[in-house]
RNA sequence: CGGGGCGUAGCGCAGCCUGGUUAGCGUGCUUCGUUCGGAACGAAGAGGUCGGAGGUUCAAAUCCUCUCGCCCCGACCA
């Protein structure tokens, strides 16, 4: 996948739209990823599209691995459904109501847990038939009080939904642990610093409630770890449960919350009767468990996380090429042809390259590059071309290599 | 919802207080020329219902009323 930017749409913009104070916000936008349509809601465009895309197809390869199955649920759902569960009240203001042209009560949804037990109540009847997951990657819809920090609380919002449907509670508790591990591989393969902090302890009993962090220092959450095991808690949890170390040994970092499992047990079986028949004969409900990622807010933390003063910084998984490559002087014969055949050549190995061929000068196509932070840049520069040497540029750690055409960095 | 701020060209802003020709500046965009390794230079252009409605006035971007939208702080939240 080769893209030319002379005639791809990235609207990019020199300067902070001044509806931006995150610098997450500031760069998609500046990086033609994102436009707001509205107070938190947000067009993606193709650059960011690509992102996203990734982030999707990361989370969706572990999902399959770990034994889930994808569906997709609708947005539009029937307020009788939650009226079941008594959510319908509970939401408050935060479910967006409408009604139909048949004057039915609908919703827009903020959550799947009715949805996805209504098709398990109506199509899972033995204990045969179980374990079941499915999962799906759909957009959420949460009137917030106020929306704010770009694609970090945002109105809509994609989110990738996982429930797991068991007969007992050991089997529900596996089946937890089963996504607990998925989700380390999920975030281990963005190439994020994270942590997993234990969110509540209490009533379950065991960690069966977990919040996935992405460290960034503009991190809303303060978490406390363990610099030297796997403990780690939400500091807001810490003082309400019995903390198994002192606080003078743990360590402090902001965190953005992207992941968050949860053993539900049977509160949504019970409430609309997703029961499942056993080898005895008898009937339970099912035994439930719920584990989100935020697709969307990953991209943005992705960017809170690597980032530095010009610009965006990708992880390789999710960058959305590999290879920004751009010549310095438009119309020189050496640059051109070289050029074309680093195109041709990267193609050939599978990587995706954005071609910036602008007749811009060399500093503004540096600059863009560095802004749209891709992880290599390859500089066909006048002279090197001539001794068909490219000069490439780690955009994270700042390295070049000069190398000759047919090598790449990676 | 309470408190604060802001809506003037794609983006960033000035003008408003103290009403008065064709509403400016920077940047971006278009065309031409010169440049060509860190957001080049010169020249010529295009682009505006001054968020909207009503009012005051000989005259409104500017004053008054209402209204819509966006942002920030707070409560709330993935």
């Amino acid at each position: 996948m080769v893209m030319r930017r002379s005639e791809y749409f990235i609207p990019m913009l020199r300067e902070v739209p001044s509806e931006a104070q995150v610098v997450s916000h500031q760069l998609m936008l500046r990086g033609g990823m994102i436009r707001q349509l509205t107070s938190g809601i947000y067009n993606w465009l193709p650059l960011g599209l690509r992102v996203l895309r990734k982030v999707e197809n990361i989370i969706r390869e572990e999902m399959d691995a770990a034994g889930a199955h994808e569906i997709l649920m609708p947005g539009v759902q029937p307020a009788e459904l939650w009226r079941e569960t008594g959510r319908d009240e509970k939401y408050g203001a935060e479910l967006l109501r409408f009604k139909d042209r048949n004057q039915r009560d609908c919703v827009l949804a903020p959550t799947h847990e009715e949805v996805v037990t209504d098709i398990f109540r109506k199509n899972v009847r033995s204990y045969k038939e179980l374990p079941l997951n499915l999962y799906q990657i759909q957009w959420k819809f949460r009137d917030e009080i106020r929306p704010r920090f770009g694609l970090m609380r945002g109105r809509e919002f994609s989110m990738k939904d996982a429930y797991s449907f068991d007969v007992s509670r050991e089997a529900s508790l596996a089946a937890y642990d089963k996504m607990f591990k998925a989700y380390c591989r999920i975030f281990d393969r963005l190439g994020l610093q994270w942590r997993a902090v234990v969110a509540d302890s209490g009533a379950i009993g065991g960690n069966y409630s977990h919040e996935f962090q992405v460290l960034a220092d503009t991190g809303e959450d303060t978490l406390l770890f363990d610099p030297e095991g796997d403990y780690a808690v939400n500091i807001e949890k810490f003082d309400a449960a019995t903390a198994p170390k002192p606080r003078e040994k743990l360590v402090e970092k902001k965190g953005i919350e992207v992941g968050h499992c949860f053993h539900l047990g049977t509160l949504y079986s019970e409430k609309l009767g997703a029961n499942v028949v056993l080898e005895d004969g008898k009937s339970v409900p099912a035994v439930m468990g719920c584990y989100g990622i935020g697709v969307s807010r990953v991209v943005a933390a992705a960017i809170e996380q690597c980032h530095d003063a010009a610009g965006m910084m990708w992880p390789a998984e999710i960058a959305p090429f590999d290879v920004g490559l751009m010549t310095l002087r438009k119309g020189d014969a050496a640059c051109e042809a070289l050029a074309a055949q680093l195109y041709a050549d990267l193609q050939k190995m599978g990587k995706t390259v954005l071609f910036n061929d602008r007749d811009a000068s060399a500093g503004e196509k540096f600059a863009e590059m560095d802004l749209l932070g891709l992880p290599w840049q390859a500089i066909v520069g006048p002279k090197n071309a001539k001794e068909g040497i490219v000069e490439w540029k780690n955009r994270q750690t700042g390295e070049k290599l000069m190398l000759p055409a047919g090598k790449v960095p990676f």
